[in-house]
DNA sequence: CTCCCAAAGTGGTAGGACCAATTTGTTGAA
DNA sequence: TTCAACAAATTGGTCCTACCACTTTGGGAG
């Protein structure tokens, strides 16, 4: 029968349980950088599950940087934990594992930092088709309250929109984590309808801006938009 | 042993290999978004490896949003394909596949927006430690031609080391990437010694700037510096 | 004490088996 | 005919066993 059954009907697989815990234990310092991890064969027993299920685990964790295996030797704690990828914010988001508080705030500094410069260059490079798309995108706003659970979307669609009208795949591939990640986590924020109407209007405005290609008024409404952001984690 | 070494002998093991030929046949539009990939007994038959190997490669392709595998269903090539993980710029560098042209400027460009801003944000928040840290880096440096097989990565160092003193986690790991993956690719530009010289220069004098506190010359400076490399690619 | 080699340990891969879920195709009732 | 319910085939998820190549280790020969 049910434990204690969380709210949040997270239904994971095996590897992700396995993904989940071995972060964990990173987290807790039990895995120093450089250290060794015990073998396949170990974890599968203190885990109990296969070896397939921990190797899958495993190669998750290594294509993030989190681990690294020598063949022959063993599976070992990367060293340069700091360079870890940013997919971990989107792979805590779908374990449901807690976030480190002042990463939010970290989250939006460089947010801003990317995204006043992105706007920049989109409205140096827009098209036509990247305004139609982000007016298409406006016009999915709708000003009741039953739009709360679509809100998060909205807005990822629309601040992706203006980083896709800079026409650099490698900025959007950059700051896609940000967005894929907050779909879950951002619903409180537009939770209330004043802040939802505050920032469909600021989106309005930024519209106009790029599409008047007005750089410095772009700019300056981008950084208080995401100060708006900035002053909510605080 | 004469290490001139450029025959770099890239043992790659199977699923390595077949990661790179699921991302060939991407790259050549053989599977588009949302459509359905071979089943994974198909994928080992055609690849002549077996099922695990498969699994092995699909994971990793997954976690990097490249696929997405549904249970009792299939393997499917992701919508938003614009949203694939930085992480396949290392991922190419290891498995010594072509990166398409325009993306090294994309790169540039990209590293020019963000540590621009870094270097101001470092100014206002470097520490001793920081101070202390960039200078044991740049002294490094060495002016002789042997440098050059070492001068990529403490080019990365240095660079990295000025990301660090922004103290923000979360742009140590979005930057990081650029710079894992640059370790193999930057061999070239460093060959000059005159290009090594000039750069070590700029460094020199960035590093004066941060420890001043001289925001605004920092972040000229830092422009200018990057300004080099993306002359370079044209 | 040093050097070398055999043994143990480890990740990489293959193959087979079963489960749960989805998909598909067929049947049977309205 | 239409469509809802059921059955079969397909597929990813997991476990198990086995073997290989490589690394590490430990002990014996010199």
């Amino acid at each position: 029968m049910p434990d204690t059954m969380p709210a949040e009907a997270e239904k994971v697989d095996q590897s992700s349980r396995v993904v989940a815990e071995i972060l964990t234990l990173i987290e807790q310092r039990r895995y120093l950088p450089g250290e060794r991890l015990p073998s396949e064969r170990d974890l599968a027993e203190r885990f109990a599950v296969g070896r397939a299920t921990i190797r899958e685990a495993v190669t998750t964790l290594e294509s993030m940087r989190y681990l690294e295996r020598r063949p022959g030797s063993g599976i070992y704690r990367c060293r340069e934990p700091d360079s870890a990828s940013l997919e971990t914010l989107v792979l805590f988001a779908d374990l449901g594992l807690p976030l480190d508080p002042q990463t939010n705030a970290q989250v939006v500094e460089v947010r801003r930092i990317i995204e006043v410069q992105a706007i920049g260059l989109a409205c140096d490079r827009r098209e036509e088709a990247d305004i139609e798309r982000l007016r298409k995108t406006l016009a999915q706003f709708r000003d009741d309250d039953r739009f709360a659970a679509e809100a998060p979307q909205y807005d990822n669609d629309f601040h992706m929109n203006i980083i896709r009208a800079t026409h650099n795949d490698i900025l959007v591939r950059l700051v896609a984590p940000f967005y894929i990640m907050a779909k879950t986590r951002r619903i409180v924020f537009f939770k209330d309808a004043g802040r939802r109407r505050v920032s469909h209007g600021q989106h309005v405005q930024m519209l106009q801006s790029i599409q008047k290609r007005d750089k410095a008024k772009a700019m300056e409404q981008m950084s208080a938009h995401i100060g708006r952001v900035e002053q909510y984690f605080r």
